[in-house]
RNA sequence: GGGGCGGUAGCUCAAUUGGGAGAGCGCCGCGUUCGCAAUGCGGAGGUUGAGGGUUCGAUCCCCUUCCGCUCCA
């Protein structure tokens, strides 16, 4: 049977079918008394919604008669994806609204990955969020790397997970918390209460009341833990982080199995850490809570791991079959199988979102995730790309709650492969190296590959350690272990350098505006350039100021309630302008979206201006009006890619500026002049028949039922704006843009390039800027014609023709002989040439010379007298001297040496020299030195020469 | 953010305290052959990533910078 969302996310079935007769999976209240205190206890909350409700996919399969389940006594185990739904329908029904799971890489500084699931709800813990709801209910999906040794070891680890949780932002707190928690694990789940035991924190008898007095829970079941187990942050009232924080209360499993599982952490966030051990209690006290989905349904589902579920046993099962292996989860292998089924997952979810494996950061993270998995392999004896292969698995495994993932499978598998084979080709490179260490090791006589060693290849060619380990036992080798931990350890202790230790919670000064102006400023850009406004804040190096006055220079930033300034986001610059009031005027270089406050960055040109004033906020509309015509052509740019290219063209990134835009989008290989050409002709038409562009508002899970376009790991607003040009182009878009394609004048594209593996970005003028480069280009070609006398159609020719011509006569030069001027030839040198103990010795002043024709003709000499002959020949130009001098065969063979030659005689001249024994070159400052050196060069040859011997 | 390694011909890589920029493969031409594979001879192809410094002289040493790889945080 297909587990199927849609039919869990139905609209909500009548009462009448919830009390079904057979709905035995309506929970029976935990208690006869239950009722009443319930009541008082949930003020706010509907009474039909009081109670627990059943599963409706456990509903409807009751209500089939042919459905097995029906017939049996123990329905089957609950799937994760009916989990997920029973959890967020459980609090959905008490009031917490249902939030969409965050991206996986937040707007959020402090982490690179979303690790919890309350980590979308900074804001609102702080009072700052969205005012509109003050619970909430999620499955987040988060990735944690920290863990990553023990992923595959044991039963829980992953990296990649879902945890679902329940919020409360000043709303509900320990009692329901706890209650519902309790309710939902009895009464949904129908787990025995004596599976479950539970911890609190040492002093929070408030939260032991509740579960001993009121739920019932007896005493020995439930346990007190200190501060490092039951404090959130761990250990936070003793060594901080100053800040929010509170005790929290954890449910265990206990399964068939020895372990216990923490299925449920409740934390209470009531109070404000200000100093150790000094907690202060919070006026509003928020809710955190986290249960693992997958963990919890591998109780639910009887099963020991994670891997076991109905989620991962297809995976693992992919991975196994992939490899040609068999699983079994107790060889050693089977950790590698399961390692490699949870990165692939994890793989999968993060480069669907455009987290792609790179140098740093989150691709870095993602790299290792991958190089891990590949290894793995490896030393299962696999050679070639696989984990690419997996990915249609995960999308289907993982298509209930997240169908979007199908979608990216051939992106995702692109991406995979081609980091495999990077990989691959990197070890197999690592292996030549290693090669040369074992040779080594072996030379010196010893068994044991040094640490030192191992790390270098470890650390400068990411050859992991246990592959050069296999290998040095192959040829009965051991590596230093021990020596290379060390090496290790130290390594991590110099590069953690200054990791900052980033509070959780950190409040900048706009939050402090936040609390009175919770709207924000309103943008009325879209249909004006020029607004009255009032000045609702000045922010004054980071701190806010009721006033500032012209100071030469020093930049602020001014909110306004409404503003028609567009602040910078989704790659459109923010606009620059002016703000005037009663006697003074600001003029604005940059605009910034801060949250929801549009800062108004720029200099105050004159005058004072103090918080509430009225003001006129006025946009430099021409270039206003360049960033739309920019933006717009953007629009018209990605359909014509799509067109083109394909489908898989998708918008990567983009800076839009006035009349000039930047692009970039995923093709594996460069666009080429033809298709570039049919791409600009392609928006110039759209710019010709010029549609008309409107927009409109609508829910976002409208806007992409029309089929509008949205990227991947983006981050979206309930209700987004959807910018429609014609009947080709829908997207999701919050910029400015033209009533009318044809305004954008003129599309020209200047440049394509690589910016990423996979990634190409196009740069591409409109408007004035276009017709600009255009005639640019003109002037150069006409300066060329000009200087070439020649039409501007035969350009080229009459350049290649000069090159060929250039080329010809270098040749020709090249092949003359060298009799040029005050150039001495061989024959001379050679007659000139002094006997000193049976050999020919050259050594002469040459005039101005080049170092490269002095050589060839020492070479020529050598030709001449191929045995004992001495030369040193000396140039002067510019100011130098340059010396060379060379030995035949047999005398070097004697013992002499052109370079120490040159070492005696180069000092003569104020230089130095070297050189290799039968050739040397050196050079000096002196040229008036030249027959002082000269001298001694002869003087030197003739102490080293001995007769020939016979 | 910090550490290590690297960037030389189209590709893979050499170049012994700093001293003449090379090899193999590929490419082009000619020869051998009925033709192909194979092979012989010849040839083209380089701002040694960029910029600065030290030096008589820098692929080599120093500084800055860009890019790639890699480890750690």
């Amino acid at each position: 049977m297909q587990t199927c969302a849609a039919s869990l996310s139905a609209p909500r079935s009548s009462p009448a079918i919830l009390s079904h007769p057979l709905s035995r999976t309506e929970p029976k209240p935990t208690g006869g008394r239950r009722t009443g205190p319930a009541r008082s206890r949930f003020p706010g909350i509907p009474p039909n919604q009081r109670t627990t409700r059943p599963v409706r996919r456990a509903v409807a399969r009751l209500n089939h008669p042919a459905a097995p389940a029906a017939r049996t006594d123990r329905p089957e185990p609950m799937k994760i994806d009916e989990l997920r739904e029973a959890y967020l329908d459980f609090f959905a029904a008490r009031g917490c609204v249902r939030r969409p799971s965050d991206v996986l890489v937040p707007n959020d500084p402090t982490v690179l990955f979303t690790p919890a699931g309350m980590n979308q709800f900074k804001r609102e813990f702080m009072g700052l969020g969205d005012p509109s709801f003050t619970r909430a209910t999620t499955c987040q999906k988060c990735l944690r790397t920290g863990d990553i040794e023990n992923v595959g070891k044991t039963a829980f680890h992953e990296t990649f997970f879902e945890m679902m949780g329940n919020f409360s932002f000043g709303d509900y707190f320990k009692r329901e918390a706890i209650h519902w928690a309790w309710e939902f694990l009895r009464g949904t789940l129908r787990i025995p209460a004596d599976r479950l035991t539970i911890t609190v924190y040492l002093d929070d008898d408030e939260a032991f009341h509740i579960w001993h007095d009121e739920i019932k829970v007896p005493a020995e079941r439930i346990t007190r833990m200190g501060e490092d187990d039951n404090f959130w942050p761990a250990g936070a009232p003793t060594h901080g982080p100053n800040g929010v924080c509170g005790p929290c209360s954890e449910i265990f499993y206990h399964g068939a199995g020895p372990k216990e599982v923490e299925i449920w952490n409740l934390v209470f966030t009531q109070f404000n850490r200000v100093g150790p051990g000094q907690l202060e209690p919070l006026p509003k006290k928020n809710i955190d809570t986290g249960m693992g989905l997958e963990r919890a349904a591998a109780c639910l589902q009887g099963v020991s791991t994670v891997f076991e579920t109905d989620v991962f046993r297809p995976i693992v099962a992919a991975v196994a079959e992939t490899l040609g292996a068999k699983y079994d989860r107790d060889q050693p292998d089977g950790v590698r199988i399961r390692r490699m089924a949870d990165h692939s997952r994890a793989l999968a979810f993060c480069i669907h979102e455009n987290v792609r494996p790179g140098p740093e950061k989150q691709g870095y993270v993602i790299r290792r995730l991958l190089r891990r998995a590949v290894l793995d392999a490896y030393q299962m004896g696999r050679r070639d790309p696989f984990l690419y292969q997996i990915v249609p698995v995960v999308a289907d495994a993982m298509a209930g709650p997240y169908p979007e993932l199908k979608e990216s499978v051939a992106r995702i598998q692109t991406t995979i492969r081609q980091e495999e084979e990077q990989f691959l080709r990197n070890l197999e490179n690592g292996l030549k190296l290693l090669a040369d260490i074992f040779r080594k090791t072996s030379a010196s006589g010893s068994d044991t590959i040094a640490g030192r060693d191992a790390f270098d290849l470890h650390a400068t060619y990411g050859i992991p350690i246990e592959i050069v380990e296999s290998l040095a036992t192959d040829r009965n080798l051991r590596v230093d272990r021990p020596a290379f931990e060390a090496e290790l350890k130290q390594h991590a202790a110099i590069s953690r350098g200054t990791s900052e230790a980033a509070d959780v919670f950190a409040a900048g000064p706009l939050d402090t505006l936040k609390k009175e102006y919770r709207a924000g400023s309103e943008f009325v850009g879209y249909a004006t350039t020029h607004e009255q406004a009032r000045v609702i804040g000045i922010l004054e190096q980071n701190r806010l100021a009721e006033s500032a006055q012209a100071d030469g220079g020093a930049s602020i930033a001014l909110v306004l309630d409404r503003t028609p300034f567009y602040g910078e986001s989704g790659g459109q610059v923010g606009d620059t302008g002016v703000i005037r009031g009663d006697r003074f005027e600001f003029r604005v270089t940059d605009t910034k979206k801060d949250s929801e406050f549009v800062l108004h960055i720029g200099q105050v040109a004159e005058g004072r201006i103090t918080v509430q004033q009225k003001v006129q906020a006025e946009v430099d509309a021409p270039r206003r009006d360049a960033i739309r015509r920019a933006h717009t052509a953007t629009h018209l740019l990605h359909h014509a890619l799509r067109t083109v290219l394909g489908q898989h063209a998708q918008q990567a990134g983009s800076k839009v500026e006035p009349d000039r835009l930047r692009f970039d989008f995923g093709n594996p290989e460069a666009v080429g002049r033809d298709r570039l050409r049919a791409i600009e002709d392609i928006v110039n038409e759209r710019i010709l028949a010029s549609a008309g562009v409107s927009w409109s508002l609508m829910p976002i899970d409208q806007a992409r039922t029309l089929g509008a376009m949205a990227l991947f790991g983006e981050k979206y607003p309930d209700i987004v704006r959807v910018v429609q040009m014609g009947d080709f182009s829908r997207e999701l878009c919050g910029g400015t843009h033209l009533d009318s394609v044809g305004q954008v004048g003129l599309f020209k594209v200047i440049g394509e390039e690589s910016v990423a593996a996979g990634i190409r970005r196009i740069t591409a003028l409109t408007g004035k800027a276009a017709l600009d480069y255009v005639r640019q280009e003109e002037e150069i070609l006409a300066e060329l014609s000009g200087s070439l006398r020649v039409p501007p159609g035969q350009v080229g020719q009459r350049v290649a023709a000069l090159m060929d011509e250039v080329k010809n006569l270098k040749k020709q030069a090249s092949q003359r002989p060298r009799d040029t001027g005050s150039s001495v030839s061989a024959d001379d040198l050679l007659a000139g040439a002094e006997s000193v103990a049976g050999a020919t010795v050259v050594v002469r002043a040459v005039g101005a010379m080049a170092p490269d024709e002095m050589r060839q003709l020492v070479d020529v000499l050598r030709r001449k007298r191929p045995e004992r002959l001495a030369v040193l020949l000396a140039a002067t130009a510019d100011g130098k001297v340059q010396l060379v001098a060379g030995f035949t065969r047999d005398l070097v063979d004697s013992g002499l040496h052109a370079g120490n030659w040159l070492k005696e005689v180069a000092p003569v001249v104020g230089g130095g020299g070297g050189g290799r024994p039968d050739l040397a070159q050196a050079g000096g400052k002196l040229p008036d030195k030249v027959p002082a050196a000269i001298d001694r060069a002869i003087e030197v040859v003739r102490e080293r020469l001995t007769p020939p011997k016979p």
